[in-house]
DNA sequence: CACGGATCCTGATGGC
DNA sequence: TGCCATCAGGATCCGT
């Protein structure tokens, strides 16, 4: 489920509300993929400060240590004053005063990690190699081309790996690859700057939109055609394998690229 | 060190 | 309750 679009939409939903609320219980289900770090009870009595996000990463401050919570290939999370009964795939839910938070990650590749602070061994960990904000200023082209030009490896996968610009995902990393006419077999270094300038314009645009338009997915939007106001959204390539180029009619094409899916237009996207 | 591949887990889907 | 293979929006870990 979640790209940047949808960990920020989700941020959204519910930073203001939980923000000065006390922790009054936590529960942990099945195992995600890391442990929480620290005994469940030593999060009672904390109180949540904000919520940041960092990544696909959310960071919910407290009084005294952060919660680091990622949602993986198919984490939700929800919050609401009451719930319904815990289901199948809820495996953590923490319960405040203003209401409660609950993950629900059916594949269980997400995590809620407590870690004392920012600089704790496991948060640098998870956050230290991250790259660039890519809806913050400090994302340009100058920057961009210069983390781009160190990477010798396909530019499809170094903006999955994260560690030049964070938050694309596979969706959107074939989509903006689409819209800057790249292909996406092309070696990062060897980037023209003109190309990396139309590749950060798309990225800037695509995820922009998607987080101002409620953060659901290309792949949702594909499902929900034709709802106006999304309509400028449709998947370009991804998952249209065999389908016709929207722009020139080409059967896209798509291939594997480090176990994952990509789908291009060998017209639109040059080599 | 940078890269490519294996890996974690469950569910949906489609072929046979 | 059919069985099996494949694929899924992530990203870390490990061997080379």
């Amino acid at each position: 489920m979640p790209e940047l679009p949808e960990v920020e939409v989700t941020r959204l939903s519910f930073a203001d509300r939980i923000a000065g609320a006390e922790v009054l219980s936590v529960y942990l289900g099945k195992a995600l993929r890391w442990p929480l770090g620290c005994a469940p009870a030593k999060l009672v009595g904390r109180t949540v400060q904000a919520v940041r996000r960092r990544g696909k990463y959310l960071l919910v401050d407290l009084d005294q240590g952060l919660l680091l919570v990622h949602l993986g290939m198919s984490g939700s999370l929800g919050f609401a004053r009451h719930l319904a009964a815990l289901g199948k795939h809820d495996h953590f839910e923490m319960r405040t005063s203003h209401g409660t938070l609950r993950l629900n990650d059916p594949r269980r590749f997400g995590a809620v990690v407590y870690v004392a602070g920012e600089d704790a061994p496991q948060a640098r960990k998870l956050l230290g190699k991250l790259g660039m904000e890519p809806l913050s200023d400090d994302f340009d082209v100058a920057r961009f081309h210069a983390g781009l030009k160190r990477r010798k490896t396909a530019i499809k996968q170094v903006l999955l790996a994260g560690d030049v610009v964070v938050g694309v995902g596979n969706i959107y990393a074939s989509e903006t690859l689409f819209l800057a006419g790249i292909r996406p077999t092309l070696n990062a270094a060897r980037l023209s700057r003109p190309r990396v300038a139309r590749l950060h314009a798309a990225i800037r645009d695509v995820l922009g939109r998607a987080v101002a338009g409620g953060g659901s997915t290309l792949r949702n939007f594909s499902s929900a055609a034709g709802e106006s106001g999304h309509f400028q959204l449709e998947a370009m390539v991804y998952a249209r394998a065999g389908q016709a180029c929207r722009v020139c009619g080409t059967a896209i094409k798509s291939l594997r690229q480090g176990q994952r899916s990509t789908f291009y237009c060998p017209h639109c996207q040059k080599a």
